[in-house]
DNA sequence: CGTCGATATGGCACAACGTGCCAGATCGGC
DNA sequence: GCCGATCTGGCACGTTGTGCCATATCGACG
């Protein structure tokens, strides 16, 4: 995966970042997002409301890491794929190897409780949906360099595509209780958005 | 279209909220989300502060009604359509009858001019895409009502092509200078996804 | 026309948000 | 051990969004 890639300081800047998303992910899903001051957060995490708002940008972004881990992992692993490809083969293989892994394992509980959460509340459907969003922007240039001859709008759409799959599929993951790992469900809609839906 | 489908009151109330509407669009693409206050975009509207926030849940939410114009008239078309009907025609002739229509017209350069600003600006993008995330929410049910024995997962996934479609038509539409009305290009867009992208 | 209940509006106060600024602490390299 | 760079905390400040109440406007009814 990823070994000894950055720099002594920016691995402990992303750990203090981490804690800092899981201290807010278990105040958001106890008292909701706007039941949570930035100042309770900071003091759950040890650090000054100043500091805190140094390593996220929103109050509510103080979870965005959290949702960002499998993603980040997926696209890592898709921009490892040689150029010329088959595109929806290379998305599916690259699903098979993060999404169930072990690594985001440790974390899956905290998503399924967020994503619990943010079911009724706007304010972290706003977060997951800006996760999703940053991820499909930035899965744009990884599938141009994949199939570099590709129409944009095509692959834009195989981006909006591939995005969807996975954030339905995390949804419909969350919502029910099985301990299954997400992946299978998120290939299906994989390949029921790319090879039709019928009428 | 729609006639005198609400009340005196109601109408009244959707007019202001669409002139703070616009004028908070002209704001925001003048000088950014940022650089807009709240009580400007109030001032240039002729209300107070308080009543600026009584129509609007939050500064940038203001211009979401002028976003989710076309996706309204967009759904109200599609749920007149009977049960039974296949799902994918259906859609398709729900965007022919509304996005082309000359009652968005007036609105579009609104549209183009917010959806460039949204390019460079967090804030306007994520109410473009909170819009979007509403407007497939609601599109769900309507789904079912025109199938009622589809698999739920399968709609989800069709609410989510079909939504992905309208936004990215729209986003490519803004880009671009031509005058031509992204009709055309969402039914193009809703093709792609739902018959298969190809590798 | 006049009265009354309901709703819309404005003003005020207030907690919370997010940022700029500066001072002290902490860390890494020579 | 020293020094520059980065991290952290505290403070002040403008802005955001809301609760509360007083006033004004609107719609219905006698």
């Amino acid at each position: 995966m990823s070994g000894t890639s950055a720099s002594l300081t920016e691995r402990r800047r992303t750990a203090t970042q981490l804690e800092i998303a899981r201290v807010a992910a278990q105040l958001f899903t106890d008292h909701g997002a706007a039941g949570t001051t930035a100042e309770s957060i900071a003091e759950a995490a040890g650090i000054s409301l100043r500091t805190f708002y140094r390593y996220s940008r929103t109050k509510e972004d103080a979870i965005a890491p959290l949702l960002t881990l499998g993603g980040d992992a997926w696209r890592a692993e898709l921009a490892a794929t040689p150029p010329g490809s088959r595109l929806v083969p290379a998305i599916e293989q690259a699903m098979h190897a993060t999404l169930s892994a072990a690594d985001i394992d440790h974390d899956l509980p905290w998503m399924r409780g967020l994503l619990r959460a943010a079911e009724d509340d706007d304010d972290l459907a706003a977060v997951w949906y800006r996760v999703n969003r940053d991820s499909e922007a930035r899965l744009l240039p990884i599938l141009a360099q994949i199939a570099p001859d590709a129409d944009e709008l095509d692959l834009r759409l195989l981006a909006a595509a591939a995005t969807d799959a996975i954030r339905v599929s995390l949804e419909d993951w969350a919502r029910r209780d099985e301990a299954q790992a997400p992946v299978d469900l998120a290939v299906r809609c994989l390949r029921s958005l790319t090879r039709g839906l019928g009428g």
